[in-house]
DNA sequence: GTTATATTGTTAAACAACTTGACAAATTAA
DNA sequence: TTAATTTGTCAAGTTGTTTAACAATATAAC
């Protein structure tokens, strides 16, 4: 409300004003009209004329056809402007990379998705990622010129100024690399580095589940567990960029040792290997279960179980149920401390649906306070898988686009 | 960093700006020169110039003496001017109602404090509060109609638009009533109503430990415990008003029951009426401690279990290490989901300082993100008890001083 | 079909608030 | 004293808005 410490430079103020009409006709499903712009903006129409003519003149913008309407003139519906060049995001898991390739208007060109080991350090691994992203682009017969930004997420706390990751848990090898400035040489583009549950949350903000929520937070459960969290709007980092690690929460003081030393963690109770471990169990255990036709043992993972129990399989939907309920425990403190319009689950586990959301609902239900639980709505994925990586391309087209609409020039370097 | 959606119309730029300047030299330590309020805005020295001008003539700001510097002209300090007129701080909690009144500087002027049921519902309280304000005023000589501005704190979830509390857990009678209209018609002048512990989170920011802090949490111990959240400078409210809500935060799956109907909650092991149980159940197992003076054992409260620990009672340490352990628990929770800068833990037990606090801490480094715990510092409030009622004069002084900024009269309605 | 009505989008003049660059003011150091 | 340095002000120029009138384009009514 009371927004301490806030200025303008009149000289930003065009520019402020074209981003936020930009981002207006980007994220408006179904395209938006030059008044509709001017009351959302609370500028005069003429005002909002000018800077659309800007915006169609470096041909940002194109006029779609008129809606109709009940009576008077119909507006005349803007849009991004899909030129030839064109944008990527890239996410890479713990276990696996996937990148995606849209034109200016986020829409899809092409996929791929393969398998990935972040532990062996950044050289191989970004290296690999270069291979992957010339293979997309070959396939999709565009040139690596044509690519004027690039969105990376990375399962990491994230210094956005230094575009490096600090700390991580769970990427040895990486802390302190400079990852965005090789990445920008590699490629020759800007490159915007982001934490992979932050970018969840904003592609499911721009394009999924959470299209113009308020308060969104995405809870991404795999190999980790991690919490992307939108306030007003806006990816919230915290102060060192390590906001929403919500793996490492005590959830039973008394429960299974972490790998992190604490017992009882959200991960050593929901994460995919804890799933696979209870799974392993039951089966050693003698319980009835088709997972017991997996051998050996050791390699029944977590998509099995998710399988099994998409299958009727009784114990693979009791592990499910317990580690959702586990999960609820958490999102139902998310709740309380942050109280968002919206949980979006995501990741691997999330994709099985009500069975495992069911517990998590109940949860929070019982846990949280009253007015906090009423207000909230629990979802999975719209973009299931694409999560991420979309959330990357919005970041990869707010540049390439506000770049533009700036005037300037997008790529930096041109690449030998 | 991305801020989609933000706009700006130049009608507004100069208000904009003369509350930007306004805020930074109201929350300048020591005062603020032109220039650095120049650099700080990232205006030209010309444009400060201006805006300081309007803010000079309208008398809301006042050249102090020049600060002398190593070489070249001084700089002259710019300050609030405190007139003859003032605001004033109302903390309703659930025990106390407190009242602070200020001048325009934010000088103290006079504060009262006194006992307080906030259960026995709006109109009862509001009357009282009524009292207090005209009690405080008589003394201090000042007339009704020089206070322009009064901000309140409850400890409830608020609505802000519609200036009431929305399904509190512990204010009955209140849900819904009309509090901000009530008092505005009662006192004749714009109040402001907020959630207590957001309050003080303010108040520390602003006055406090917490001073310049960008993201900061201050949790509030007592009869219930919750927390505010200063994110990037700005209060966080959340959906519903109901973010910070800590008190029913899991703690213990299978700990003592609490009043909401739960197992082992924050505040079924650290509030108050929780610390109290544990001592009176201590004294009544005939363990050594100096609490068994107090007859009958239903009268030991947390206040004596405090006084005991600084007297150095064993039993009485080990209660409020224990809570303090606990409540530990929950800010290491807070701090791996919100990666704040610095945590400020107020209320009565607080004011025990580090033999609360040192558990608190070391529960903090062992279960929070590495990154996360070392960017995060633990100190107790430096207002003391006055941190919501000096965000409540915060909130009261934004109001009356910018409504000056911008030309306008600042009481609406003259009291009869 | 024409006319009335409603709504969208554009244009030109007026206005607000900034920047730039030159300059005045006030101090310390040489 | 003079030079150097920094703060603060002034006038001209620029930018980006608002206002208010007007043009454009549809539906609905007659």
């Amino acid at each position: 409300m009371t927004q301490y410490f806030g200025y303008t430079s009149p000289q930003n103020v065009r520019n402020l004003n074209k981003h936020a009409a930009l981002d207006l006709i980007r994220f408006t499903a179904g395209g938006i009209s030059r008044v509709e712009l001017a009351h959302r903006m609370a500028l005069s129409r003429a005002a909002v004329t000018s800077i659309v003519n800007d915006l169609l003149e470096t041909e940002i913008v194109r006029e779609a056809e008129s809606r109709s309407v009940n009576s008077g003139r119909p507006p005349i519906i803007l849009e991004i402007n899909p030129n030839n060049d064109c944008v990527a995001g890239v996410d890479m898991g713990a276990t696996h990379i996937s990148i995606v390739v849209a034109n200016y208007a986020a829409n899809f060109i092409l996929e791929k998705e393969i398998p990935f080991n972040i532990a062996l350090g950044p050289k191989p691994c970004l290296s690999q990622a270069n291979d992957l992203l010339l293979d997309v682009l070959s396939e999709a017969s565009i040139s690596l010129e044509q690519v004027k930004a690039i969105g990376v997420g990375v399962p990491g706390p994230i210094a956005s100024d230094a575009g490096m990751v600090v700390a991580p848990p769970i990427m040895p090898g990486w802390d302190r690399f400079p990852i965005r400035a090789t990445l920008e040489k590699m490629w020759g583009c800007p490159v915007s580095l982001n934490n992979d549950a932050e970018l969840g949350a904003l592609g499911e903000w721009a394009y999924g589940a959470g299209r113009g929520v308020r308060n969104l937070a995405y809870i991404k459960v795999g190999t980790g567990i991690g919490a992307g969290l939108l306030l007003d709007g806006q990816i919230y980092h915290g102060a060192t960029g390590s906001a929403g690690e919500i793996g490492h929460l005590t959830i039973d003081e008394n429960g299974p040792m972490c790998t992190c030393g604490n017992r009882g963690c959200l991960e050593a109770l929901t994460g995919g290997q804890a799933i696979a471990s209870q799974a392993q169990e039951a089966v050693h255990n003698g319980k009835r279960t088709i997972l017991s036709e997996i051998v050996p043992v050791e390699r029944i993972s977590a998509q099995d179980v998710a399988g099994a129990a998409r299958q009727g399989d009784l114990i693979s939907q009791q592990i499910l149920a317990r580690a959702g309920s586990h999960l609820g425990i958490a999102i139902a403190g998310l709740v309380n401390i942050f109280n968002p319009n919206m949980v979006v689950v995501g990741g691997g586990v999330a994709q099985i649906g009500d069975l495992f959301l069911e517990p998590v609902r109940q949860a929070v239900q019982r846990r949280s306070l009253p007015a906090a639980a009423h207000a909230v709505r629990i979802t999975t994925a719209l973009l299931g898988r694409r999560s991420s990586s979309m959330g990357a391309v919005v970041q990869a087209l707010t540049i390439a686009l506000h770049h533009l609409a700036e005037g300037k020039e997008v790529r930096k370097v041109p690449v030998t």
